[in-house]
DNA sequence: ATGCTGATATTCACCAATAAACATAGTTTT
DNA sequence: AAAACTATGTTTATTGGTGAATATCAGCAT
């Protein structure tokens, strides 16, 4: 499904392309929604669906995933892909994630992520220098 | 499966043709990741399916393995194999494993690994020097 | 050696995707 | 109603990916 790592600029009037490779699939409809870490993440409406259902079924006792939900659900907007394969991402959003133009779109299986380009590049510092920690982890998986 | 050492060019689009032999397992999909020791990791898409379905089922709650999944599903590419058996490698992979050129494609079973020669070299150097301690450890281990 | 075959390397030309500027229609404001 | 603004759509230029053609090289057979 969503694979890859991608730089795309954001348009004066707050609009982004969406990779060629994947506007066929988010055509029939896409959500994107307040992520975690200070981005935003992109769900196919079918994909969504699943996600919201799992969200509202959590305890509402427990203030954190209380919060967690009220993140992801009170933040999320359908967005439509226009002919020319661009998306109109709402203020609040871009906000929220501090993008300025460059954004980096970042393929995560059932889920795209969009992020400020400098804020992906510092993440991605910080994770490469654990690399060490990786290898462990990927024996577990079987690789 | 993949077995072998290859050299080969990147050309200036960052194409690199990859072995003929394995054209032909290729051309259904291949994923190339991020792998270890600074060198590129390339999967047939039936490996790598099983790999990202694990790494999407991981709980995105966590903030370990949500970065963990994604250094390694948005570091990964999918490649299609041309009509001349070339692939084009992403900027991005490219500079992670510092390729310019002249490029090692190793087989290793059930993977091809991609360096960049000079890199190669070097790594192969120490591994011979080291192959005295290589062996008792492999003894270790019953072969 | 010579010529043949298949594989790799390199270059050029074309087409599609992206970025940016511009145009239009529909709303709101005064 | 006119001006300004917003959202959406269109056009153009540039970039970069894709395909085709040619050149080079190695292995093999005659």
């Amino acid at each position: 499904m969503f694979i890859g790592e991608y730089q795309h600029n954001i348009d004066q009037k707050g609009r982004l392309a969406v990779p060629a490779k994947f506007r066929k699939i988010l055509n029939k409809g896409a959500v994107v929604t307040k992520g975690l870490d200070d981005c935003l993440f992109l769900y196919t409406t079918e994909e969504w669906e699943k996600l919201a259902e799992k969200l509202a079924s959590l305890p509402i006792s427990k203030s954190n995933t209380r919060s967690f939900a009220r993140l992801m659900l009170a933040g999320a907007m359908d967005v439509e892909i226009d002919k020319q394969g661009r998306m109109l991402l709402p203020d609040y959003l871009r906000k929220y994630a501090s993008m300025k133009k460059k954004v980096i779109i970042a393929g995560l299986y059932n889920r795209l992520e969009i992020w400020d380009d400098l804020k992906w590049n510092k993440y991605k510092k910080g994770m490469e220098s654990k690399s060490g920690d990786i290898a462990e982890a990927l024996g577990e998986l079987g690789v």
